[in-house]
RNA sequence: GCGAGAGUGGCGAAAUUGGCAGACGCGCUGGACUUAGGAUCCAGUUCCGCAAGGAGUGGGAGUUCGAGUCUCCCCUCUCGCACCA
């Protein structure tokens, strides 16, 4: 054993050696039980960063523990390598994208390696590979050939400069994230994949996920965003148009005294067209089209709109109202158009108001008169149907069903829900990503490419275009081509794929990766899917946590996989986060940049007094960030994932502290000091298993504390994945063994400190991998790895101990403490708790009125 | 505005079913060992108080023999969605 503990030879040595016995492979085998455990996996931006350490910490600990548990466990790796850093980064360093992506992947694996993850590498999956992305286009075409995968104009986040579209994440503030420019909507033909079929699947199945937090669930619920309601007709006067809304409330119909539409709504230049009002309109149109919406707040939003010219009629009461192009209706939600109720909605209220437009109450709430409802703003409660004709005096609720069934008798409208979900839109103009499987043929139109000409490559060493546009579309050699119907000349499409979808169903390709007959072998998808513990960041709760179970439902359909939730649990780590550090002339400083002095620290660059900021996600911009590599240089791996570990449970956010980390350190360095005293006197004795009468009252304590902090840690882990309180019970454990005279002359002493120090080494092995190793070896236990050692067991009869404390009370409040046998008499306590003198000197003089005693731990007088 | 989560020492946190609040770690204080200590070991460390004792889990009420935990009201912070008709 060195004399020292030293992860600089260590953590290499034993990476080496499970490389060598391809420790961590897998294979599927129907006569062992399966437990899938998968982690995100990380865009290869560079390198890995803390909340990847954080992140993959937390599966291998789970990995690890359930393979020594004796499952037959997956846990794979891979890279989702598609996406536009890689396509800026290579016109910045005038470099290939797939260069620059392959390199990190090299680098980022080294990492994860140093770091001493379990993972089957054999399984590696990188989605810009053609034997990925060749399946995703074969699953595009079944999809389109099913109706699931459409095209159509919509519009999108255009950046001009760019000459690109934007994902909404890469508009910042309403402007472009490259060149700050803004940006603006432009209509566009766009690739859909119809998710709004799964809808109501999807929201249904939110209450059956168990194992996934609420939190998750409920984000995905609201998404969603289903509400019900009813459609109902208005037609246009003088037309035979008519205008569909969607409402809510529909038991406010009679109010409606006038219509709004969204600006780009079909029927506003149909209604306006050669009347007064058409140029007036289109200036409207013009002027929303450049806007951008979405950045706008609602206290800066004033609501506005253009009259179309145009009436329609009020369905129940004939009445005309102003048809009016507003800024407030959205064309993506319902059907574009809003039946407006001024006495009952604030947003058509404040419309109203502005353009001097009626007002007409048909709900009151009891207790006010008719003339006080909505005078200052609208009034959205419940009440009693006036001004309503033969729906006066209904509760409004009833007079709703009433409503709804007047409806659809006289075909004016039907009931009706609606979603807030809307198809995802998967079209990307850019280059690094799927190519879409489609030929533009001016005779046969949009058809898919031959199942056999699959896949349709991404061109390598194209000339990417400084200002970010596909250069898809400039390629000849990759657009020309020949329609797979017709065999005349054709066109390829050169829109890309969304690289969400790429991360929809890579879990399923781990089961199988190297499968080249189809998407995965449905033999090992069978036996590994669903995954059963899946862990991530928060992040992806609605996106890429959506789009797998809506894939996971088109696979269903397809009857590729048998089940239609691919995720059964799901652990959504918090984030790494570090105080931040300013001055207030040069903004945020890295540490190195601050200067401790006698009242905190001072700027290097100017000696200003700095500024301790709040503790706050790692990020570039703030200059919080801790590398990975300076760690591991400094610490080792086995230090950096004890802190992951102890310092929060998973679900909270980690606050990085320096200082822990040497704690964490330290406490490695005690253990491996403690096994040094010991080695020799136990290197010859068995673990102790006997019986416990024999032992005198240290040793029979170390036994017993042994057993229990097996039992404390085999429940964090698997239980609740606490590892935080895991690791504070082997503490304590070693603490005892610090405090204890562990050189008694009993003939069981080295037995029981080898079953004592065995038990600590085994039950940190899947938190500090390494170091674990290296001592179980050290005391001459032979085995290839720790990694297929069963877990420890602990004994029933070694957790109860003979006596225990309990606690005598007064009112509730504590007054003594005294010892009996564990499972004592209630009578025995009493007695007990009432000869305690400081209790008598609390009871003394008063009556007892009552005395609750609760085994083994408490008893409480009230007098 | 709607939805979700959180609030406990100087700090990160613990308390699994209503039962000793603050385990474990960091920091700090004192001691030992040392040429030295940013190593190691031992002891102490919620607050007020010399003490007996008292107070104490964001604030206020309630249920209970007993509340960090359950109920109601309020405050603060974080995250998500946000003109959703």
């Amino acid at each position: 054993m060195e004399h020292r503990y030293n992860p600089k030879t260590i953590e290499p040595k034993w990476q080496a050696r499970w490389a060598e016995n391809r420790q961590f492979k897998v294979t599927e085998d129907p006569s062992r039980k399966k437990y899938y455990l998968l982690e995100m996996f990380p865009y290869p931006s560079g390198k890995i960063h803390m909340g990847h350490v954080r992140n993959y910490t937390i599966g291998d600990v789970v990995a690890r523990y359930k393979t020594m548990k004796g499952y037959n466990v997956l846990h794979p790796m891979g890279w989702d390598a598609f996406g536009m850093p890689a396509e800026n980064a290579a016109i910045a360093n005038n470099t290939q994208p797939a260069a620059w992506t392959y390199e990190n992947i090299q680098y980022m694996k080294r990492q994860l390696k140093q770091l001493g993850f379990s993972y089957d590498w054999d399984r590696e999956v990188t989605t810009c590979t053609p034997e990925y992305y060749r399946w995703e286009q074969w699953l595009f075409i079944r999809m389109f050939q099913k109706g699931m995968a459409y095209r159509k104009e919509s519009y999108v986040n255009w950046c001009d400069p760019c000459q690109t579209v934007l994902a909404n994440e890469q508009v910042e503030a309403g402007a472009c994230w490259r060149c700050g420019k803004p940006v603006r909507q432009k209509k566009l033909s766009q690739w859909f994949f119809k998710i709004t079929d799964y809808a109501q699947d999807l929201l249904d199945f939110c209450d059956q996920l168990p194992g996934w937090p609420d939190k998750v669930t409920t984000m995905q619920k609201n998404w969603i965003g289903k509400s019900t309601g009813a459609e109902i007709h208005f037609a246009v006067e003088d037309s035979d148009q008519t205008i569909t809304v969607f409402t809510t409330r529909h038991d406010t119909v009679l109010g409606a005294t006038f219509m709004c539409l969204a600006p780009e709504h079909p029927m506003v230049e149909i209604l306006s067209r050669n009347t007064s009002q058409a140029q007036a309109i289109a200036d409207f149109q013009e002027r929303m089209a450049a806007e951008n919406r979405s950045s706008q707040t609602i206290e800066t939003y004033e609501k506005e709109g253009v009259f179309t010219g145009a009436y329609c009629i009020n369905p129940l009461t004939g009445r005309r109202m102003p048809v009016y192009a507003a800024n407030f209706a959205l064309m993506e939600y319902g059907t574009g158009a809003v039946m407006s109720v001024p006495a009952h909605d604030q947003r058509d209220f404040e419309f109203a108001q502005k353009y001097g437009l009626d007002i007409i109450v048909v709900i009151t709430p009891d207790n006010m008169a008719l003339e006080n409802v909505a005078k200052t703003e609208a009034y959205t409660g419940r009440g009693v149907m006036v001004n309503s004709l033969q729906f006066d005096g209904l509760d409004n609720i009833a007079a709703q069903e009433k409503i709804a069934d007047y409806l659809e008798a006289n075909n004016l409208g039907k009931r009706a829900v609606s979603f807030r979900l809307r198809d995802w839109g998967i079209s990307r103009q850019r280059f690094w990503g799927t190519p879409v499987p489609m030929i533009h043929c001016d005779s046969c139109g949009i058809v898919p490419v031959a199942e056999e000409d699959l896949p349709v490559i991404l061109p390598e060493n194209v000339d990417l275009l400084e200002g970010g546009g596909s250069p898809l579309s400039k390629l000849d050699a990759f657009i020309n081509t020949t329609c797979p119907i017709c065999g005349k000349p054709a066109r390829r499409e050169t829109d890309t794929m969304d690289t969400f979808v790429e991360s929809s169903w890579y879990f399923e390709r781990y089961c199988s990766p190297q499968c080249d007959s189809a998407m995965f072998d449905k033999t090992a998808v069978d036996y590994w899917m669903p995954v059963d513990q899946y862990i991530g960041g928060v992040e992806h709760a609605v996106l890429h946590l959506l789009y797998s179970r809506y894939f996971t439902r088109v696979l269903n359909d397809l009857n590729m996989v048998a089940y239609k939730e691919p995720f059964t649990r799901l652990l959504t780590q918090g984030m790494v986060c570090k105080e931040t550090l300013s001055c207030p002339e040069h903004g945020f400083l890295f540490p190195e940049e601050a200067r401790p002095e006698k009242d905190g620290y001072v700027c290097t660059k100017c000696g200003a007094p700095v500024t301790v900021g709040r503790v706050e996600k790692m990020s570039k911009s703030k200059k919080n960030v801790i590398d990975p590599n300076t760690l591991l240089d400094a610490y080792g791996a086995d230090t950096v994932r004890l802190f992951c570990l102890f310092a929060a449970p998973p679900e909270r956010d980690l606050e990085w502290s320096e200082q822990g980390v040497d704690g964490c350190f330290r406490f490695l360095n005690r253990i491996w000091r403690l096994v040094q005293d010991v080695e020799m006197k136990i290197a010859d004795a068995a673990p102790f298993d006997g019986d416990m009468t024999d032992l005198d009252e240290d040793l029979k304590k170390l036994f017993q504390k042994t057993h229990q902090t097996i039992q404390k840690v085999s429940s964090d882990i698997e239980d609740r994945f606490h590892f935080n309180t895991a690791i504070s019970a082997v503490m304590e454990l070693v603490n005892l063994m610090y405090t204890m005279d562990l050189d008694s002359g009993h003939k069981e002493t080295a037995g029981v400190i080898r079953k004592a120090v065995e038990s600590m080494i085994l039950l940190l092995s899947p938190i500090v991998p390494h170091f674990a190793e290296e001592l179980w070896e050290t005391l001459g236990n032979e085995s290839a790895s720790l990694a297929n050692t069963p877990w420890p067991a602990f004994r029933e009869d070694a957790l109860v101990a003979d006596t225990v404390t309990m606690v005598a009370q007064v009112n509730g409040k504590l007054r003594g403490k005294f010892t009996v046998d564990a499972d004592a008499d209630d009578t025995v306590a009493r007695e007990k708790a009432l000869a305690d003198d400081n209790v008598q000197r609390f009871i003394d003089g008063k009556t007892i009125k009552k005395i609750v005693v609760v085994k083994n731990k408490l008893v409480n007088i009230v007098v």
